[in-house]
RNA sequence: GGAGAGGUGGCAGAGUGGUCGAAUGUACCUGACUCGAAAUCAGGCGUAGCGUUAUACGCUACCGAGGGUUCGAAUCCCUCCCUCUCCGCCA
């Protein structure tokens, strides 16, 4: 959520920037609510303060026996108007808030303005792919080549868009996990979380899913006592339940930056990508992923998201895993982000590099939405920033691996970082 | 699933229709005393919105959430959520 203050103040400033990423903000609409909130809240309150006053000569009049038939007449007057701006402020503010959730955040200076993926930016490519001297396999052949990879199984007890994973491949796939999970905890400073995968409505409005992108996620209905009904949702990615720790918290100045590492089922019901990414695993209802989540002061929110990068980036560097570094552009950027780089790993099969991490700064926006806060050096409580990256998606990062490490014979090498994980096998064959 | 207790400021904890945004204690800040500290004494100390661009002033809202009664609600009524204790069941 923006800061309400900044579009009273620089609508037309806010405006240009949304525009950069193609969202057209209704400047006159905005304008006109204000204008009517503003009128309405001064009344209201003006009112309110009469009531309170007179209520409160009315139970001193009592206090001393005297006559209150006059002054009750008077706050009855009082009372019957306040009813219909009442009314009125809520119904305005309500719709001030549904504008304003429905802002994405304003993109950083540093990111190329563009309408899609064709214009984001690659920034650098680190290492180098493999040279195969015999026609790649995809993961998809490979996998069912060891036997290790089942999505016909996997389509009888789910459907479409789930895998089964047996043996080898399932523990090279646990491995990823603990890999992934030792080295943010050993060697990059943050604290192993685990996290509930059914959350509420509260939450993914905190994090922006919520209201906007109720049809990206799996609903779970839950009935709770006198017909009451409330909805659980499973986690799309772990930034949702970790981020939402902080969630209408102060945080003491000390304790900052506060460094979270989860590893997590994320759940996407891929609505609008039917026909995409059909083939293997690349894109699934469920998948596993090792998600970093950082709670930093404003000032040192940069520099985390190059650090955070960073973290991401020596995961697949340990794993000798080829890559690219991309900074999306205004356009492509997600709805809660201010600024976001994606690295893509290299898949031979498919001649192409592809993301395996998303890392975002959201500024203020998520914090602002969850009164997430710290207390600052003048004691006074102001919002957090938020970041998040994946540290990886797992699922991929085995693609990645089997196909990047695939032998002539359809063997997998296993990369020396993860043997230890692995019982220490160096070879995944039938 | 059954029975009971409870949710109030950073923390503890009083308040059961009006003078309560809220006693008291504690933590914290400032000052006095002191060479300094401790102890003691005095004062201050919630969040947010609006007027208003303003750490100053005024008003408004906030005592788990939502609704109701009332001129007036932390306090009374209804619904829900959460926490704790005991019993039952259970990975």
């Amino acid at each position: 959520m923006l800061d309400i203050q900044l579009l009273r103040s620089d609508l037309e400033g806010v405006a240009a920037r949304l525009a950069t990423r193609g969202f057209v903000l209704d400047t006159a609409r905005f304008h006109e609510l204000e204008v009517r909130r503003k009128a309405i809240q001064m009344r209201t309150q003006e009112l309110q303060s009469r009531r309170n006053s007179a209520s409160k000569l009315i139970g001193q009049a009592k206090a001393k026996g005297e006559d209150t038939t006059a002054i009750m007449a008077e706050v009855a007057l009082v009372g019957d108007e306040l009813k219909t701006t009442e009314v009125q402020l809520v119904e305005l503010q309500a719709e001030l808030q549904i504008m304003l959730e429905g802002l994405p955040n304003m993109p950083y200076e540093s990111v190329p303005v563009g309408a899609s993926e064709a214009d984001n930016q690659e920034l650098r490519r680190v290492g180098s792919a493999p040279v195969f001297d015999f026609a790649v396999k995809d993961h998809v052949e490979l996998g069912e080549g060891l036997g290790g990879l089942d999505f016909e199984t996997a389509a009888k007890i789910s459907g479409a868009r789930f895998s089964v994973l047996k043996g080898g491949l399932a523990r090279l796939h646990r491995a990823l996990a603990q890999f992934m999970l030792d080295t943010h905890t050993d060697q990059h400073g943050y604290t192993e979380v685990y996290v509930p995968y059914l959350v509420n409505a509260a939450s993914m409005r905190g994090t922006g899913q919520l209201p906007k992108f109720e049809e990206d996620l799996f609903r779970v209905p839950r009935q709770m006592g006198e017909g009451g009904e409330q909805n659980f949702y499973l986690i799309p990615t772990a930034e949702v339940p970790v981020t939402n720790m902080v969630r209408d918290e102060i945080v003491p100045l000390e304790q900052l930056p506060l460094k979270f590492v989860a590893h997590t089922p994320c759940f996407r019901s891929e609505a609008g990508s039917a026909g995409r990414d059909t083939r293997g695993m690349i894109r699934q209802h469920q998948f596993e992923k090792v998600e970093l989540v950082q709670m930093v002061h404003p000032d040192e929110s940069p520099a985390a998201l190059e650090q955070l990068l960073g973290h991401a980036e020596m995961i697949l560097q340990k794993l000798g895993l080829h890559y690219r570094v991309v900074r999306l552009c205004s356009g492509d950027i997600g709805f809660s982000s201010a600024i976001t780089y994606d690295i893509e790993v290299w898949l031979p099969a498919q001649d192409t590099y592809r993301e395996i991490s998303s890392c975002s700064s959201f500024e203020a926006f998520q914090a602002r939405r969850m009164q997430a806060r710290f207390r600052n050096s003048a004691g006074k409580p102001e919002l957090l920033h938020t970041l998040n990256g994946s540290g990886l998606a797992v699922g991929r990062t085995l693609v990645a691996v089997l196909e990047n490490y695939q032998q002539t014979d359809g063997s997998i090498v296993i990369p020396e970082v993860l043997r230890p994980y692995m019982g220490g096998l160096e070879k995944l064959a039938r």
